[in-house]
DNA sequence: AATTATTTGCAAATAATTCGCATTAAGAAT
DNA sequence: ATTCTTAATGCGAATTATTTGCAAATAATT
């Protein structure tokens, strides 16, 4: 019974290895991106409800198993946090998400925590870039050159 | 007429200097922290009405005139971009908003753009942390304590 | 003062997330 | 294996967050 690894990170982190859990957990891992609720709502089918996503995703985010991704998109996204440290570089203008590896934030991390006031530990960071894809900078460059000859 | 540096900004970027503009843009400068656009509402009164916030509060973000910040709290937080660069420290707890000065991302910016496949530039980065403030740390601390002497 | 293109307010739509509650099912106990 | 207990789910409705369409208002221009 305890074969499912997905099912073993689940207890250990004292929840019930149910269906809905395991359908939600197995789609992060087979997604390895950032994913919205939606998205999983979609992705799983009418096997899990969205109450239940929602759900799930706040209590295994409390206990780090996923965690949560801005990408400025007006709602939140996910990952599956055995992903490891990594950030994200997103397009502004499609939305296009590439992966940043090595920024070691850990330095940085100790400093802001001795260098605060007000706050006893830091658990999390988030650090996204924005900016501009190069098939988006491709297509603005030929547009404005379009502009460019017909004045 | 163009006394109030405030239109001022707004001209340069090729608005119109309109009543809801300035309120808005004064409410950002008055309160220099991360703002909701229902704080917004709220509290600059009947005078503007929400969706006026919501699309003043996107053309400037566009113009890089405010910016987006992520406390991750369900729903977006804006700031007075004239405020320069600086990040968040915000405790997971309570909500509380510290403000981090002092992480020089330019040069991590420049190498994240150097290192990247698929990206043309880089015009803006996120980095927040999340923790547990002191007070919040306090109470924990407290609260288990109160367990440990029940049992 | 008249003109024109923006911009706004209002009300309604859509998107994102949460909640209440009766029912189900996972894991523990028997 | 069956029963028990409580956490977890589904469903529908509620809330919260954000956007849109359109007629009326207004800033900047002439």
């Amino acid at each position: 019974m305890k074969q499912n690894p997905l099912a073993a990170t689940l207890r250990q982190s004292g929840y019930k290895a149910t269906h809905a859990r395991l359908a939600i957990l197995a789609y992060f891992k087979k997604h390895p991106r950032p994913l919205s609720a939606r998205q999983i709502v979609e992705g799983i089918g009418t096997e899990v409800d969205q109450a239940t996503v929602y759900r799930t995703i706040r209590s295994l985010k409390g206990k780090n198993i996923i965690r949560q991704v801005d990408l400025r998109h007006n709602h939140a996204h996910y990952e599956f946090a055995s992903l490891g440290e990594h950030h994200h570089l997103v397009c502004t203008r499609c939305g296009k998400v590439e992966d940043v590896h090595r920024c070691n934030m850990e330095t940085m991390r100790r400093e802001v925590l001795a260098e605060s006031k007000h706050f006893a530990d830091i658990s999390q960071h988030s650090l996204e870039f924005y900016g501009t894809c190069k098939a988006c900078a491709q297509k603005e460059s030929s547009r404005s050159r379009e502009e460019t000859r017909i004045r």
